[in-house]
DNA sequence: TTATAATATCGTAATATTGCAATATAACAA
DNA sequence: TTGTTATATTGCAATATTACGATATTATAA
């Protein structure tokens, strides 16, 4: 196997783990840290900043706006890159919800 | 490769990144939501309710358990999981701070 | 046009993850 | 003790991920 048997969950739980699986290495939540901090984020930046070669940082990219957390807009030779807040806040309600529903008699 | 290069990272970087890492598969989240529903916790319910065999089910369990972020207290021949607060709630701040640093004038 | 700078893609080696059958362990019941 | 039930561990085949050198692409500058 090494396959994520996927068919058999539904398509909510399914996109929310594709979503924490993006946010899931280090390089890509340095990405994110970095992103939210700056004004213009290109990429050139990040090669840069993290200690990684340019391809790799160009498919954590990628992978990070294939899952639709980060958008990225052409501006000449550079990109910007942002944060997508629509996905992120996905993620937040989901991590909330689970503070609020918990049985507090259980453990 | 395959190795994550960890070492250049912060911990708190490689700690978010583990965090997320572990609820980056449906199966977990699966059971995450279960067990917020659940009054009491317990394993041979997950092997009705997921279609994944037993052990399938234990490896993915120990995944959560060694991110911290379930807990699991022996109770007889079954075992009682619950979350852990804690931990979720780290990545829940980790996201608001997202949301609240945001550029509005970016992309 | 030719160079240059920024980013993406390809190819590939090393390693990690996933899923499960088989088996082990541990606690209780008969 | 012997089952039985609940859970964990082992071993392994199939697949996925990670990192990066080499190379391609694309946009502007000279």
């Amino acid at each position: 196997m090494g396959t994520t048997k996927s068919e058999v969950f539904s398509e909510e739980i399914n996109e929310l783990a594709t979503l924490f699986k993006a946010m899931g290495h280090p390089a890509r939540i340095a990405i994110i840290q970095f992103l939210r901090t700056q004004e213009k984020c290109i990429c050139t930046d990040l090669v840069n900043e993290l200690p990684l070669a340019q391809p790799t940082i160009s498919q954590h990219l990628k992978e990070l706006k294939t899952a639709g957390i980060i958008q990225g807009s052409v501006s000449g030779t550079s990109i910007c890159y942002c944060l997508n807040l629509e996905k992120i806040s996905q993620l937040d309600v989901f991590l909330a919800s689970l503070k609020y529903d918990q049985n507090p008699t259980c453990c």
